[in-house]
DNA sequence: AATTTCAGTGTACAAGTGTAAGCTATTTTA
DNA sequence: TAAAATAGCTTACACTTGTACACTGAAATT
């Protein structure tokens, strides 16, 4: 039971999913692609694609859990760098920039998918955007030892707000970008440090009920 | 020169516009409409379609500037209401939300198209939105005597969460829509208050400098 | 009153789409 | 070793798409 079919099965799966992660670019998204270019730029027949998958959809999602893997790389090559020592805002944004030069498609895919048509893409989005904060809630939690329900507010602030700079990082040049970066890292210290006035006064209003 | 002929022109302009409109739904998109579709809704024959509009691109930027001038009918409304008093942020997003439930299709365009393929309705979308931006950063300069720099930093940020928020609105029941809103306003707050302490920082550090 | 302009029509075509059906060669199973 | 399973192929079909072309009748211009 080697398998020798299964592999090349699994090797041409692969192709297929290349070849469409290939075909994302700024003027083409994945819902204006064909399942029939897909197939020809694997170097298959188009009806062979149904041996793989049974819908351009399951393609779709498949990618769409692809994004997802690689933002949780993304995610720990920001922790180890943070561990480093730095500022916590500084490097999450620049570690978020480099994965947006580095992964424009992938990072398209997830902002056009967001929005997108079909229900079950925008779900799959959502919820790898989900993993996204609730680590981030989990770390704030855990460091500035935030209230669960403001440690989340931040956490989904934070993520929306660095996302947004992201998409618009798509469309500018090196020298916008610096200047995009250095925006979205005084907007993230507004919101930490409005989460941190506000979770206080909270407290104090606690304790003075006591 | 009374222009009967200009006036049925315009007429069933409107017409297309009007039907491309109604065919965008959560399931369909501008750019999966196709130019007869439009036509057949409009009661036309496709290729009289050529005679208002060269494109369907030039049909989608008509339709994004149709939506910028809901969204600035928007904006018009809610100063009103602000001005008989209330929590400015409170009666913004309630405002907003009550856009989104009833302008749904039209705010679903403008958050698509601005991910988009197309280079000039990307630009057409980010244009409409920095008017909504400008016009809030004036305020906040005006109202909390802010820093410019400041003040932009802060608006931006509060048009991205509110956005985000009406893009998560749009998959939620009424329910999903109460706690959005609350936590929406929130987030506004943590970023309101987080601009004033670094604001007022700056400040104090220019008066220590005299 | 004669002429020009033009919004809207119908026909036609080439190109692209998804996918059904059946075949082949090779691997897997019995 | 014989039989079954299956990844990939070719062919075929019914649709949809954008748009070119020629035409018509009514409005606008001269």
């Amino acid at each position: 039971m080697s398998g020798i079919r299964a592999q090349q099965k699994e090797k041409t799966r692969r192709l297929i999913i290349n070849a469409a992660l290939n075909q994302l670019s700024a003027e083409r998204s994945f819902s204006n692609l064909s399942l029939r270019e897909v197939a020809k730029e694997s170097g298959l027949a188009p009806t062979s694609f149904y041996r793989h998958f049974s819908d351009m959809d399951e393609l779709g999602l498949t990618l769409v859990d692809e994004a997802g893997l690689t933002l949780r790389q993304l995610m720990r090559q920001a922790r180890q760098r943070i561990e480093k020592g730095g500022s916590v805002i500084q490097i999450s944004v620049l570690t978020f920039m480099e994965f947006i030069e580095n992964n424009g498609n992938i990072f398209r895919l997830l902002l056009r998918e967001r929005s997108g048509t079909s229900p079950a893409f925008r779900a799959a989005v959502n919820r790898e955007i989900s993993y996204f904060t609730l680590e981030l809630c989990d770390y704030l939690q855990q460091a500035n030892r935030l209230d669960a329900e403001i440690a989340y507010l931040q956490a989904n602030a934070a993520v929306t707000i660095v996302f947004s700079a992201g998409s618009d990082a798509l469309d500018a040049d090196s020298k916008e970008r610096e200047l995009l970066s250095e925006r979205t890292i005084h907007q993230l210290r507004f919101i930490a440090r409005g989460a941190m006035e506000l979770a206080n006064r909270i407290e104090n209003t606690k304790s003075e009920q006591t």
